[in-house]
DNA sequence: CGACTTTGACCCGCGC
DNA sequence: GCGCGGGTCAAAGTCG
């Protein structure tokens, strides 16, 4: 189980503002990277897909939650139940309210303040969420990141750590664990010809089913195209018990193995 | 000394 | 109502 070679990473990364898309920038190109979700209107942050390029290997799943499923060959996020985090909000709200509403935690009288996080939580921020794999803990992804908080994951003898963007204006936050389990399944299951070729979750996808090349992005893509000016959450999960959802998103012949 | 990590405590939502 | 798990806070420690 313990291949030193590869450790498994969830990189669940929570933009808020950074993930708004205008309606003059929308996929270009049929998809939008990650790199593009992630730097949006910015430019000073440096490349995360040069930086993801440099892992050995990695491959990544786009992902919604237990309650969430996306369909691979239409891109849609399935089985979304109420109140979860599939929504959408006001841009204003999504515009580094996290940002504010943390300056305004400690300024604010206790009730109003639980009110408030009980508000915040209502919109949820969009996320995105994929695999890798690297050799390395901390990716070099051009943002700085300030480490929040390790939390033990139930079944996974390896903790969840929390990070939040420390760049001003930054509210990302993204948390990364590492996964036995996938870790295992995407070893055992990964074609030769990803093997050390895939870098981005949009290229994953495209190696896989070259015929749904818009799809990835076009998952993210086609809930930002619904509306523009509204963000969605978009995340899934792996885990052991999850192997089933895996195989829901992952091309059969990309399971297939032995 | 500032930036960052560590880690226990706390809060909250959710399922039973 | 209670317990559990996830997410965050914040004080203390570490590092350059």
């Amino acid at each position: 189980m313990s291949d030193p070679e590869f450790r498994d990473f969830y990189y669940h990364v929570e933009a808020t503002d950074m993930f708004r898309v205008s309606p003059a920038d929308q996929y270009p190109s049929s998809y939008m990277s990650f790199t593009d979700c992630l730097h949006g209107s910015t430019d000073e942050y440096g490349s995360l897909e040069n930086a993801f390029g440099m892992s050995p290997s990695s491959s990544k799943v786009f992902s919604p939650t237990k309650k969430e499923r996306v369909d691979v060959n239409s891109g849609e996020v399935l089985a979304i139940a109420p109140n979860s985090s599939i929504s959408s909000y006001s841009s204003e709200a999504a515009c580094n309210c996290e940002e504010d509403s943390e300056n305004n935690k400690n300024k604010q009288p206790k009730e109003s303040k639980a009110a408030k996080k009980k508000e915040e939580r209502k919109q949820k921020e969009p996320r995105f969420a994929f695999v890798t794999k690297s050799e390395v803990d901390h990716l070099e992804d051009g943002y700085r990141w300030r480490k929040y908080g390790q939390k033990a994951v139930k079944n996974s003898p390896y903790p969840r750590s929390y990070y939040r963007c420390t760049t001003q204006k930054c509210t990302v936050k993204k948390r990364v664990e590492r996964n036995a389990a996938a870790l295992l399944q995407l070893s055992m299951f990964r074609p030769p010809q990803l093997a050390g070729t895939t870098s981005f979750p949009h290229e994953l996808f495209m190696q896989m089913a070259p015929h749904h090349m818009s799809d990835p992005a076009g998952a993210a893509a086609s809930m930002f195209a619904e509306n523009p000016s509204q963000q969605h959450y978009y995340q899934h999960q792996v885990s052991e018990s999850d192997y089933g959802l895996l195989q829901d998103m992952v091309p059969s012949m990309f399971l297939k193995h032995e």
